[in-house]
RNA sequence: CGGAGAGUGGUGUAACGGUAGCACGAGUCCUUUGGGAGGAUUUAGUCCGGGUUCAAAUCCCGGCUCUCCGACCA
């Protein structure tokens, strides 16, 4: 893309309406417009970002046998009340309106919704196991909606639901979820921690959050460093400083974000639902169900808490906007052709590339290049040029280097 | 929902109760080009509603919004 057609600009100065990072550097950048407390526009940078993220989350989804569909966001009242929840538990935060006769709400997650579907099309155990998912923007209300993508009240979510014939059945995938996860967050540049949380008062034993360590975060963790015990604040009976029950490290205690979280539901929704399958032996049972959230909204947050510097956002590869900035000094009609024709070059590659052929002065592209954050900095000048080269920058490193133009293609990949 | 702070062009700021100004941005033109360049010209603002006053961005009341702390967060 070139810069210049790029409709968003770049801003000097933080709004003063925002304290948190990701909020501030995301609206530098130009990568999100904001709407009300909690609710942002995504722009085509930051899109693109959370297109990324969403299409690593589709790809490991699949690779654990995650079907995708899409649900409604609108839900019916009559739908919450098979299972009590309409005026109880999460549907206090639900957003509520009428028309005519019929209530609605705008779905803060489908439970009540996937179960009634699958309650329609599964009646053997050999349709089981099943795992659907889907990514759509779910409303809360959030009685403080803060910290810019962190908590919104209108936000990207991926949440998947799992149907098993048995426990063993349902730990088996339970399991395969977390690795999962941790793929994910780590091809996301982050690494995450599986914490041990509250059973959300009908699950006996634990859910499971995927915590991500940063000072933006709201949640404080108390993990061994080791990574074999973990456990949110509002559950944990140890402290740090405390010695690991597992392996005798000493524990610490940290800020952290909340990206994922994890429930074993047990038969909570088939049963008030009467979701039945008929068993091996002709007996009708109630399945036994798993729910499972990723935020990709907050992920793309939680990357920028952890990924950057005192200039700006610094993405990691996988879910940056664009692989290359390239960007052209000295706006000569000579060397706007030559970039040109390398910027065409490198997309005939398959390569990303944001092309900033604006006519500016080199400080502000480079500094804009450091707010936008795109992970390889490539710049062509007549001085490059006359070598055939161009100079190459990580975004996360100091040094330049000079590479051949034909190299360039190479590098990247 | 409790507590604290704050609302002035797109962004950041200034103005004792007395002419709403500055910088950046954006638009047009010219010059310039290795870390936010210069000139000319244009654009655009006091959150909303009441009140006090000869006069309100400024004082008072009500509302709305934003930020932060807390509560909340299947």
């Amino acid at each position: 893309m070139r810069q210049s057609q790029l409709f968003t600009k770049t801003l000097k100065e933080a709004p003063k309406d925002e304290k948190s990072i990701n909020a501030k550097f995301l609206r530098r950048a130009g990568f999100i417009y904001k709407e009300m407390a909690g609710t942002y526009t995504y722009l085509p940078l930051g899109l693109r970002v959370l297109r990324k993220i969403e299409n690593i989350i589709r790809e490991e989804m699949e690779n654990i046998s995650g079907q995708e569909l899409l649900m409604t966001v609108f839900q019916p009242r009559k739908i919450w009340e098979e299972t009590d929840r309409w005026s109880k538990e999460i549907g206090k935060v639900m957003y509520k309106t009428r028309e005519d006769n019929s209530e609605i709400g705008l779905g803060p997650t489908h439970e009540e919704m996937i179960t009634d579907i699958i309650r329609n099309y599964i009646k053997s155990y050999k349709d089981l196991p099943i795992a659907i998912f889907q990514i759509q923007t779910k409303f809360r209300k959030e009685p403080r909606a803060r910290s810019g993508l962190l908590r919104g009240r209108e936000f990207d979510m991926k949440d998947l639901y799992s149907f098993h014939d048995s426990e063993e059945d349902f730990k088996k995938y339970y399991e395969q979820v977390k690795k999962s996860y941790l793929k994910i967050l780590k091809r996301c540049g982050l690494s995450g921690i599986i914490t041990e949380a509250s059973g959300a008062g009908f699950i006996k034993g634990f859910t499971h959050e995927f915590q991500v360590l940063s000072e933006g975060g709201e949640d404080t963790i108390i993990y061994c460093p080791k990574r074999d015990f973990a456990q949110n604040r509002e559950i944990a009976k140890l402290r740090g400083g405390r010695k690991c029950p597992i392996c005798g490290r000493i524990l610490k205690e940290e800020k952290s974000i909340e990206v994922g979280n994890i429930f074993p539901l047990g038969t909570k929704y088939s049963k008030a639902m009467n979701a039945y399958f008929i068993d091996r032996s002709g007996l009708r049972k109630l399945m036994i169900m798993g729910c499972y959230g990723l935020g990709p909204s907050r992920t793309m947050g939680a990357i920028i808490e952890v990924h950057h510097d005192e200039k700006g956002i610094i993405w990691p590869k996988e879910v940056a906007p664009f692989q290359i900035h390239l960007i052209q000094i000295e706006n000569t009609q000579k060397l706007k052709k030559t970039a040109a024709k390398f910027y065409q070059d490198l997309q005939k590659q398959g390569i990303e590339v944001l092309y900033d052929d604006r006519d500016r002065t080199p400080g502000e592209k480079f500094a804009d290049a450091d707010l936008i954050g795109i992970p390889i900095r490539i710049v062509v000048s007549e001085r490059t040029l006359a070598k055939n080269s161009a100079e190459i920058k990580k975004r996360s490193e100091k040094k330049v280097e000079l590479i051949k133009l034909s190299q360039v293609g190479k590098y990247v990949k």
